[in-house]
Formats: structure tokens, sequence, C-alpha cells
DNA sequence: GCTTGGCACTCCGGGACGGCGAGTGCCAGC
DNA sequence: GCTGGCACTCGCCGTCCCGGAGTGCCAAGC
């Protein structure tokens, strides 16, 4: 009974601090939500949450702010995901249905959610190692220059420089672009590896094969190069009405760390779950005061890649989880099309 | 004879407040540069300069601030682009030769400058429109959908999706490609297209043949989907001291308006010429008080491309020219090698 | 046993005040 | 034309003070 009361405090004053950014007093509470109670009855509530360690206050004195427990708290057990509106859900379709490619796709799905949210948005291009290879080209540049294309299921294209220690011509590529497209074509990539190393090549072509599995297994291996992440949004850091120096700047400059930005997203999960890390929990201490809210987006259940926001903790979580749900899951219905 | 000390004490101006952001006195300048005069000397040719309006102050009995005009005059006529230390050149050429292809070229080359000049760095790639074709490539992806890679002199490789009317088949994609890869292979995107819309396609392939040179066109046309910018260092818009809802914020917007970083960095220049935007000069008046130093690259005095950077008015001109350029002289060095 | 009104207490924020120091403009003298 | 001197202007900063919002606690009431 009181606690019942006790949890619709924590989700007033969080819904009334996400909105109004200042810490809040029981009164205010009161006249705001209707709780039918008086303002000292919240405050007897108050201290009991402050005790459970839900929320804290700033300074004797003055309001209450929530914790990163607090909002742990509203978020799994205070409210859902409220869905989006069939205006927004049409808007998001509208845009996301004009993309050509899937670059595009990325583009827009990431100032989309840019502006959804009114926050900073990523999304990762469809991991490599999670897609099979559609198509396989090579094209030689120069006789000890060899580009090799790959186009995956996900729409992604990724190229590669293979410098060649010996110069081939045109029919070692035409031979070798055979083999390879039977060796690779319809596996992940990494089986195509796999399959390419275990792979006898001829010997006059032995140390092209070589060269080009050794791309193929770099690509599949290095983080750095293989998994890319779009950013959009940067704009809305200044809606951190926080201090500059503490919060805005690390993370300006964790934006042009994609390594960074990719740990922030964690782990692509399927299912639809949207994931939600909250100040502390997150793996860098200078992201304290900051939270990500993220999903896995691709065919069914099979995720294929992350998206999701980064804002302040103090954000409106059930609005962001919504818009963060709602546009993985067209990214994921368009590239099910393609 | 005064008109000369006139000049040294704008000079001087500049140094210090670009060094201490701090309005310059009378009696610090006579201090820290040996200009042999009284501080009653400088403040009579302070105010001179001020009656010229290459020098302000914030409010009364403060120190001097040079004005847009005062930077315009310091750099056209009282400095020179200091070169860089050999150690600094050597730096450069380790880091710009380390890149395997166009992309790692670019996306060092903006890292590199925002470190060099700890401002934001604006690195375009090398423009469409003024590369050579180098070799055309098509890939059938479905009956209906042809992707076509251009990969250009310059290194750049660009791949547009087309989707056709009609089905075609593994044959028509190889005549094709015979004769687009005779038709504009060696030209100039401008040129290929004009050679396109010439050519006279068999009737059986003619949709197809439209199509391709319909996104050739666009290629060339269309500056969003032709003209690519990488940015960098966007971390060191913390050093704007100025107010960040006036400053930052708005280049922060435009960070991410890749057609107003293009209008940015202005018309390439040849020659080697670095050009220099201060304040109100520029196209924007939201950056007034922002000054773009940028310039050409590319192969001889043929620039293929722009890069620059964009920082507070108060920034250190010599310095931030000697690094753009040199930047530029071995990105340019670079596509040459290639 | 909760809930409530009352009350004293704390502390932040903002405005008023005043001294300090940096800097200026002007003037008379060299 | 340069210089030293001098009065003046202001912004900056620390202090002080007050009002207001909010709290914690207690005793009374339902």
């Amino acid at each position: 009974m009181q606690d019942e009361r006790r949890l619709a405090v924590l989700r007033a004053i969080v819904e009334d601090y996400v909105s109004t950014q200042e810490p809040v007093g029981s009164k205010a509470l009161v006249e705001r939500h209707g709780l039918g109670v008086s303002p000292a009855t919240v405050r007897n509530d108050m201290a009991a949450l402050e005790e459970e360690g839900l929320i804290t206050q700033p300074h004797t004195s003055a309001g209450r702010i929530p914790t990163d427990k607090g909002y742990r708290l509203f978020v799994d057990r205070l409210t859902t995901i409220k869905p989006m509106t069939t205006a927004e859900r049409r808007a998001i379709a509208t845009i996301l249905d004009g993309a050509v490619d899937l670059d595009d796709v990325v583009q827009r799905s990431v100032r989309l959610l840019a502006q959804l949210t009114h926050q900073v948005a990523i999304v990762q291009y469809p991991s490599l190692s999670r897609s099979t290879v559609r198509h396989v080209e090579l094209v030689l540049l120069t006789p000890t220059r060899l580009l090799v294309i790959l186009i995956l299921g996900s729409g992604r294209v990724e190229q590669r420089l293979v410098d060649l220690d010996v110069a081939v011509g045109d029919d070692d590529v035409a031979a070798l672009r055979g083999r390879l497209a039977a060796a690779i074509t319809g596996r992940t990539i990494p089986e195509a590896a796999i399959e390419l190393a275990a792979a006898v090549p001829p010997p006059d072509v032995a140390g092209v094969h070589a060269a080009v599995a050794d791309v193929l297994l770099e690509a599949l291996s290095d983080h750095r190069s293989s998994e890319r992440v779009a950013v959009g949004g940067a704009a809305n850091l200044a809606r951190f009405g926080d201090s500059f120096e503490v919060s805005v700047r690390p993370l300006l400059e964790a934006l042009e760390e994609h390594v960074v930005l990719l740990k922030l997203l964690g782990e692509a999960q399927g299912g639809g779950m949207v994931t939600v890390r909250i100040g502390h929990e997150g793996p860098y201490q200078e992201f304290a005061s900051t939270s990500v809210v993220s999903t896995g987006y691709g065919p069914g259940d099979a995720a294929i890649g992350n998206l999701g926001v980064v804002g302040p903790t103090r954000m409106d979580y059930p609005g962001t989880m919504a818009a963060v749900r709602a546009v993985a899951r067209y990214v994921s219905r368009i590239l099910d099309e393609a």
C-alpha cells in the first residue's frame, strides 16, 4: 500500500526531473501529480526512497533527483515503452523508404533517430562477420595492385586494396575470381575465411590467393576496419545542461573514436529487446552521467548490427526507447526486403 | 616611422591576444615585446589603430582586441607562414605514408590536421568532376539491379545502385561493361557523361544504357551525393572559450551538414595558395566569430579537392596556415604517387 | 499506525555594496 | 613626437544579506 505510493512518488520524481531538469520538492510533486496526500507524507516517502538509494539530494534543503539506481527501477518496473503515434510511424516509414542503398539507409536512420530523440544517435553498419557474401569482384588496377570488392547480403559493399608481390595478368585474375566466387559466395565471412584458408591454390597464383585470403581474414578479425558506425545529432549535446568540460567534452571526443562507440552500443541482442545502460553501468567512467539506449536490428531475430542513442542519464526513457525500437524495426524491414 | 611602429603594435596585440585570449593593454605590451617606447606612446598608437578600425575594446577601460579587419591586415602584411620544423614534416610524412588507400589517406589527414592545429579539420574527398575514370565495373546483383563501380584516378572508389526497368542477363552486362569501359576510361566524368549521352546504344539494352548514363550524370551534377567530406577534431570546439550557444552550437550543427562545410572550404584554388577567410568575410553570419583556413590539394597545380580547418577568429594564423599547407602538400604528393 | 499541519532550520541564489586593479585619455613638459 | 603623471572609468571579485524553497521532526488527529 504505502509501497505502491512510494513507487508512484519515484515515478513522479523521475518524470518531473526529466522534464524540468531541476530537483523536485515535495510540494511541487503533490501539485503537479494528483497524489492525494499531503507534502509531509511525500516527504516521508522521499526519506524512505533516499534510504534505499533511489533518490538523492544535491545539497541539504534542495529537492530530490533520481540516482542511477532510481532510473534503473523506473525503467525496469515503473514504465512501459510508449508506442509511437501513427503519424510518427508514418514519418519514419516515409523517410526510410526513400533510401536508395545501404549507405543511404544508415545515414537516414542516424539522422532520424537524432531528430526523434533529440540526442546523439549511433548506427552501426551491418556487421561484416554476420553477413553472407552475395558477390565478390576483383579489379586489377595495376599488375601488382588488386581491388577486392565484397558485396554482402545486407547490401553493404566493402572494398579492399591488395598489394601483390608478383605481377599478375588478367587471366590469373579471372581464374581467381571464378574460384573465389565458388568458394565464398553465399557463405558468411568467417566461413569464407576458413574455406579460403583450406583451399589449395594452383601454385602459379598461390601468392595472390594467400594475399586475398589475408585481406578477408583481416576484414573479419580487425574490428577497427570492419565495423563501421555512423553518428548524428552531435548538436544535441547542447542539451546537456551539465557542465561542458565534464560531460560534453569526453563524449565529443568519443564520437570520433568509433571503437568506443561500438563498445557503448554493446553486443547485438536479438529478439527486439531494447537495452538501457544507465550512467555508471556502462564501461567508461567518463560517461557516468550518460545513458545509452540501444538495440539490435536485422532480419528476424538475428541481429546483424546495433543502433541507439546516447544522452544524459536524465532523459525521457520511454520515449527514447520507443524511438530506438521503432527505427530498428523499420531498418530491419528494409534490409529484409533488399 | 610611426606607421611602422603602429603595425608592430598591431602585430604584438594580435600575437598576445591569440596566446592569452585576453584583451591586451599598453603596459603588458611594452613589457612582453621589446618595443622600446613607453606605454603612453603605445596608447597613442592604439587610439590611432582603433580609429582605423583595426582594433577595438570590449568595454571602456579594458585592453584592446583585434577586429576582423585587424586580423586581415595581420595575415596579409604582418606575418609569413612559418615553416614546419623538420620533425613535424617527418611526422606528417610518416603518418600519411602509412595509408593503404584513399579512404585511409583522408581519414589520416583529417586527424592529423586536427591534431596539428588543435582545431576542427575538414578534408574534402577528391572531387568527382575533376578526376579521370581509371576503371569501371558493373555487377549484376539481381536481374533488375545493377551496381556500378567507378574507380577514379585519385584512388576514389564510388559505387551506385541502378534499378532497371527490365531484366538483363550476364551477357548484356558484359557487353555494356565493354562499351562503357571503352567510352569513358581515361576521361574525366564530365567528358564521360557527354560521351555516354552521345553514344547510340544497341536497341536491346537502350534502357540499361540510359539508366547508367543517368547515374553518371547525377554523380557529376548532384553536389550532395558526389562531394564527400571528412571531419575531425570536433572535440577541439572546446577551445572556443566563447559562449557555447553562440559559437560552438552552430558549428556543431554545421559539421553534419556537409554542404555547408563544402561552402566553408570554398572553391578549390590551385598553386598552393592558402586561403584565409576571417569572421564575417565568410558566407554565413552564424560564423562571424570563426575563421577558415583552407587550400586546395592535388597533383601539380590542378586542385582536385580542398582541405582546411575552421576555428575561432582568434587563432594562430601563421601556424595554422603552415599546417594546412604542409598537409595539403603531402596529400598531393601521395595522390601523385598512387 | 499512517497521515497531517506546524515549525524551526538549512542552504542556495541573487542583488547590493565596495575595494582593487588594470587600463585608458588627456595634458603639460621635454 | 615622446613621456610621465594623473584623474577617471569599469569590470571583477569577495562579502554581506535576505528571501524562498525545501527539509526533518514532532505532536496531534483520523
